[in-house]
RNA sequence: UCUAUCAGCCGGGUUAUCGGGUAUUACGCAAGUAGUAUCAGGAAAGUCCGGACAGCAAAGGGCAACACACCGGUUAAUGGCCGGUUUUGUUAUGGUUGGUGGUAACACUAACUAUGGCGGAAAGAAAGUGCCACAGAAAAUUACCACCCCCAACUUGUUGGGGGCCAGGGUGAAAACGUGAGGUAAGAGCUCACGGGUUUUUGCAGUAAUGCAUUAAUUGGGUAAACCUUGUGUGCUGUAAUGCCACGUAUAUCAGCGUUUGAGGGCGGCUCGUUCAACCCCCAACUAGUUGGGGGGCGCUGAAGGGUAGGCAGCAAGAUUGUAACAGUAAUGUUGCAGCCAGAUAAAUGAUAACCUCUCCCAAUUUUUUGGGAUGACAGAAUCCGGCUUACAGGCUGAUAGAUUUU
RNA sequence: GUAGAUAUGGAUUAGUGGUUAAAUCAGUGGGAUGUCUCCCCACCAACGCCGGUUCGAAUCCGGUUAUCUACC
């Protein structure tokens, strides 16, 4: 008999640090599943222990978006997927005991639907469970 | 009723499930959980103007630069807005005159004029300088051709010299006020009559721009979104301002200059003037203070580098919003009543579904209704206001004009 | 958020308000050559857009669209 599931996503699972991102972007690993870019790392930092969560952020170009509207709407409709599906990612780290942080930027140029956006961050979950996984057989 | 233009207003709603920001209350050591309230626009956009607010320690004058420019009002302020004036474009209606058709009534058409609607423009070209391609004799007061007169020569209708001089020389976007008469050797605002334009005097109306009448002078091409002249106005930097706290580094390095005969800085860019500005130690000489030298300290400028890039305030009650009355032609103002309405910072205000609603299409159907499908504009606060500009599916209201129908 | 610059053929640049907007490369056609280049000749093709000032605008003025740059 399964707990009913809550699918939250609030301040604290948000990559809000400038420093902490220029580390991601300089020391992190990327794969792309097209429309989206995927850059993510293992979090060695001494945190408190609260805060030892699945950390999240969400971009669009400024280049392929001119509208601040469109670009609003696409982080939207990014963080709504997410929201929705990240449970099972959190879980594998909590397991693994690692803490991630993903970053997603969309490289697309035109406005996507919601459909596909859904579908397509099922495979990114699943590959970045696969990494978790990985990770974890190697350091053993 | 339809169409067009202008002005103003609105610019999807309800329910369910899942979620987010801010404030606050309760529980909890804390993470957090639960409850309550609230959460985007007319343009939040462009950043084209004007302010509020903050910093630049502390008066200014002149010049330059930039902006504006009919008059009055409005406002915190503006280059905005409102009302008026002149002029111009367009449109409608009426009138006068001419032409064409018609026996006539009348119709069509052109010019002028009056009134109304809807727009555009606005200091000075009579202070000076420059420019005006091509064409044209000439593009601004000068010449040339032609015309006329006088003199000389001889091949007797040409040549040469002197004078008159802007009426003709048809081009151009633009040609030296227009028409008629007189006048003359030929002509010319040279003179006269009528008419037009510009400046001006006086009177009347108006706060004024200006209008009407009148007096005198004059007939001066365009361009100031060419330089310019006149008048008026304007400090610069922007909430990444600014103040405070925390963390961290290098109270370090190099070069130049200065320490009262003053480096450098402020007062807008320049300049004048004015003002601020570091006043310590050692040594030597001589009149217990001054002079000279050296080193350091201190100050200023530049170079190369090191560190941080977190938090709080600023920051949400205001030139505030709605509404009513009053004043005003209006923009706008005054007063009363009611309300509190986003404050993020890798940046909340969302996603999905159903129904309703709007528009369009298809089918059935007598208007109407039913069923199915598609679609829902422009666009997202970032210190805050007042304007302007630009984008915008669709709808509503009013005014004006036109067309059609009925009376 | 603030400030600034630019826009001319397919590409890179010229261009005092005055003919049909100039040049190089590229493209097309022809000549030359046994053939291809080089070379010669011709053609094609542009003032970002909308208004205004002016007799006349790529140029001057205003608005607008796009692109680019700088700033703690």
């Amino acid at each position: 008999m399964e707990q009913q599931q809550r699918y939250t996503l609030g301040k604290n699972n948000k990559l809000k640090s400038t420093k902490v991102i220029e580390q991601l972007f300089k020391q992190g690993k990327s794969f792309s599943i097209f429309p989206f870019r995927i850059i993510y790392l293992f979090n060695e930092n001494e945190l408190p222990e609260s805060e030892n969560k699945l950390q999240t952020a969400f971009s669009v170009s400024k280049k392929y978006f001119k509208k601040a509207t469109d670009r609003n709407r696409v982080k939207r409709l990014m963080r709504e997927a997410w929201r929705l599906q990240k449970n099972r990612l959190e879980e594998k780290n909590k397991a693994t005991g690692k803490n991630m942080m993903v970053f997603l930027i969309y490289t697309g140029n035109e406005l996507p639907e919601y459909d596909v956006i859904f579908e397509k961050t099922v495979t990114i979950i699943k590959r970045l469970i696969k990494i978790c996984d990985e990770a974890t057989v190697t350091n053993m």
